[in-house]
DNA sequence: GTCTATATTTGGATAGAC
DNA sequence: GTCTATCCAAATATAGAC
């Protein structure tokens, strides 16, 4: 079997794609989406000009690749994030608690999604959509974890609304990503962290 | 006196910086500041290339002029909002309250600065800056407005520290600006309303 | 201040030889 | 897939006549 894996072509780490799209995901971010050029992406993924518009027909399509690789790679990070913590409160916690270290590893560029979405207000709807997307999957674990908590402690946190606690947290979330971008700060993260503590009680 | 107020020319409410000015903030928060050109501004506004280049030498000074002028606005808009709440429990939470009203009057377009900022990360740090000093003073507001609360019932808001509330409070408004820009819908400034009414008990 | 014209660069995107 | 050359539009900005 190991010597028959030839019919179909490799796609190593490095493949022309994977280029693009770690090129993209980095200047996209840092430096905002209409400011980054494709000719500038294609330069420093160093593939050809034909071979980038051979995968992606135009700018949007590329953006949009970059999009649904982050959403998985958030949904990916917090799976690890939750995965750390034991107690119930801890893992309702998880999900705030990984902004500061996300901010950290990101040079306080906010939310790719809501930032893409600003940019392009007026453009393509299906950006906009992938950050929907995933902030209802982040509000739906939330919640899920909220029910846990409340599960885990009725005498304390029955009086609690799941559906409204993660409503209350994602807003939380998205203004400590939002502001520490602005600020270049910390800190925003960290008062998250409280804010989302006083929802609960805790 | 009536008869002499001729030597320096008047500016009408339709000069050509005002029309500038105009015209930019409505394509700056609508469209994103790099998909607005100049050459949009200039003629949307009905002045001469030269009459903008007088006025302002280069884009980012047009921007920095838009988001000063937005700054006093939204300040003006705090205190009108302020004013009209008699409560000390009102006064505290009539920011977050505007947020609803203001997102409905701008198109779920998110924060002005916080936009800006995010797709200028790498260049002029002066449009950063307005976006700090901005949210600085409302977060010393909000402060003010926290004491004020807190000396109006020190049994039971005397627990809370008004600098960790205010902080937590402009995270949520910062969120609730930011996930209503994304969703284009306005729960999110609903649920930071519970969400900061939740902050101190209330 | 206005108007036209233009310089210059960069944007996104395509064609054709290899 | 790669490489070079190129098209076309739009970007920022300037010059000169009126």
């Amino acid at each position: 079997m190991l010597g028959t894996m030839s019919t179909t072509t490799q796609k190593p780490a490095g493949s022309p794609v994977e280029r693009i799209m770690a090129v993209a995901a980095d200047l996209f971010y840092k430096q905002g989406y209409r400011a980054t050029g494709v000719n500038e992406v294609i330069d420093k993924s160093g593939v050809a000009k034909a071979t980038f518009y051979s995968h992606f027909p135009a700018k949007d399509d590329l953006a949009v690749a970059y999009l649904e690789q982050a959403r998985e790679g958030e949904l990916a990070y917090l799976d690890q994030c939750e995965a750390a913590e034991t107690e119930p409160l801890g893992r309702f916690l998880s999900v705030v608690k990984s902004v500061g270290p996300w901010l950290i590893g990101h040079d306080f560029g906010g939310c790719p999604f809501i930032n893409i979405t600003a940019e392009t207000h007026d453009g393509d709807d299906r950006l906009r959509q992938v950050g929907v997307m995933l902030y209802s999957e982040v509000e739906e674990r939330v919640k899920t974890l909220t029910g846990k908590l409340i599960a885990s402690d009725p005498e304390r946190y029955g009086h609690l609304d799941a559906g409204d606690v993660s409503r209350e947290y994602m807003v939380i979330v998205a203004g400590a990503l939002a502001l520490a971008g602005l600020h270049r700060e910390l800190w925003p993260a960290e008062h998250a962290l409280t804010a989302v503590r006083r929802l609960v009680g805790a």
